[in-house]
DNA sequence: GTGGTCTAGACCACA
DNA sequence: GTGGTCTAGACCACT
């Protein structure tokens, strides 16, 4: 079953939106396989101290990807393909690459600034 | 006078922040310096087409942050220094950076395979 | 929850600034804990007979001086330390004091004289 | 002629007033005499870098108050009893002293620590 | 004219 | 339900 024990909730994003970001992570990531469940909305919204609605709310849009399917009896389980997965990868980075770069083309940045700043960040990170 | 002829708003976030950013945008690009006057909240708001009371907000917020100066009847000017101009720029690009660095490592990038990312959609936004 | 019930709007004051300074003085006062809750905005709007927007006004910069914390959807907590509040206190206080001393050395009072004139109104005023 | 060099200008405070209680405190001060004169309108906003309709407004105000009176060829006399400054040096300690002692007792402050208070800041304020 | 505050009421996103 | 943003328009004080 999805885990998410590991998962902190920040202040500054919806909540939903973390939950969203979570399942697709384990996905893109192979953590996890199609047909694995999920947890119960119930069950989650308390793990977690978040209103049920909330947990209502991330799993639906879940569904609508195409990630998720529910059944009777709240059970939750994962309907995903490689391609899919892939896809989803890709529009993480992408969205991920484009907003660094416009903002950094914003801030007056070259192409080569840009990168050694990243590489800095990146070391930062790391440590 | 600071000039927002050159901004183009969108509507996926709030107007007020479009506002600020630019005008921070603006200070750290050296294209305007400390004693430079900005245009009242009356001429703007109808420059821009939007409430007076949103472009009072942005105006207050910098205000708070120390960049403007605002005297009831009189113009209002911005007041910052040098450094603050470094800080703003250093916050926002670290910000930035930073944002970036963490989504990628998330989705299992290595540094290089980042910095690729970032050389390709530098390359994209640019044509 | 904090209460405004005791609070008599003036007129000659903005009244988001009556409203901070209400909260200031309930945390100085030590009649309300870190972690309590404030009324919603809409409630404590229609409380006072204001507009939610003055209410919102003065949460917001209760947030920004770090005394509150709000959550979209959620209830709006007291989020101070007793440090905080004892910083408060010192500064309302030194601000009041500052600002007498100063008159009344400019309208050439001696020291003992200042204390003299503040004992006697104090009396007057308990009275 | 009654001196405006000494005056420094504080940005919280309208100007008007401030000139206002200049005038004022050189009355009570007893450095000035009933029939000195006031520089005219126009020297003294050129004198201080003010708008003219700012000193105007301070004048009228004075007019008013029954401190000054104007002639044609703009030469304005000053015309106050020694009874009037009395009247004056009264009404703002009495103004000043109220202001702290409400605010004093609102913080929770006794009387004895008021007064403690008072000293401190007055020996602070001489060093 | 300018900045500052306020009312009235709408819309959206979030829990 | 809650907080956040925005519009429309008014009033006041200050320059």
């Amino acid at each position: 079953m999805l885990d998410f024990t590991g998962l902190r909730l920040q202040d500054d994003t919806p909540i939903y939106q973390q939950l969203i970001r979570h399942v697709q992570l384990c996905v893109v990531a192979g953590s996890v396989q199609p047909g694995d469940e999920l947890p119960s909305r119930r069950l989650l919204s308390a793990q977690l101290g978040v209103n049920p609605n909330t947990v209502q709310k991330a799993y639906r849009q879940l569904e609508e990807e195409g990630l998720l399917r529910s059944f009777a009896g709240s059970k939750s389980v994962l309907t995903f393909t490689p391609g899919m997965a892939a896809d989803i990868r890709a529009r993480l980075l992408a969205a991920a690459a484009q907003g660094y770069v416009s903002q950094a083309k914003q801030l007056g940045l070259s192409a080569d600034e840009a990168a050694a700043q990243i590489a800095q960040h990146w070391k930062e990170e790391t440590e």
